[in-house]
DNA sequence: CGATAGGGATAGGGTTGA
DNA sequence: TTCAACCCTATCCCTATC
């Protein structure tokens, strides 16, 4: 039997902070979560990169089942305006 | 409006059955409810880790409010001695 | 070795029958 | 109405694999 760690406290994400989930995959790609997690541009509440992957996971459903084109993610569809100024969140 | 699967039937715990959990919970820590589930030292009326964690949940509504020290669950307050024989429910 | 994908388990809020 | 028992699923954990 595996050995698990003591979970930590769990934090719901705010849609400030998806948001900047989203503009991160837009810019970076799927499953680039290192490269958007260190992106200075985008603010994220002490977020792992298996934590932006989950929330990915579960906030983009549809588009997760379809393995094949990952590019699409980059479809001027996700059209959400860059904040100037990300705040610390 | 959530699809929801077809409801069991509702089967109320024993004392000897939350005994059993108790004893789980005192062994393996809060919220390790498969590793309680699946030590044969304990016995359940076929229930899943889910429902150990709602009955525990219904069972210790004070300890559960406090979220830290989680290892208190595991102070010898609880000193039920273990079943020799656990027999089944 | 570091990172990710996918599967697994739990926490907490929601639902419902007695 | 209340509440124990049960459901839903976002969040977090584990690990094979690259």
């Amino acid at each position: 039997k595996v050995k698990r760690r003591a979970a930590k406290p769990r934090r719901k994400w705010s849609e400030e902070e998806t948001k900047h989930l989203l503009l991160g995959v837009h810019k970076h790609g799927v499953g680039r979560w290192t490269d958007i997690l260190d992106d200075q541009q985008f603010r994220f509440n002490d977020r792992t990169a298996g934590d932006l992957k989950d929330r990915f996971r579960t906030c983009c459903p549809e588009e997760l089942r379809s393995k094949k084109d990952k590019e699409k993610y980059k479809s001027p569809t996700l059209s959400i305006a860059p904040p100037s100024e990300p705040k610390p969140l």
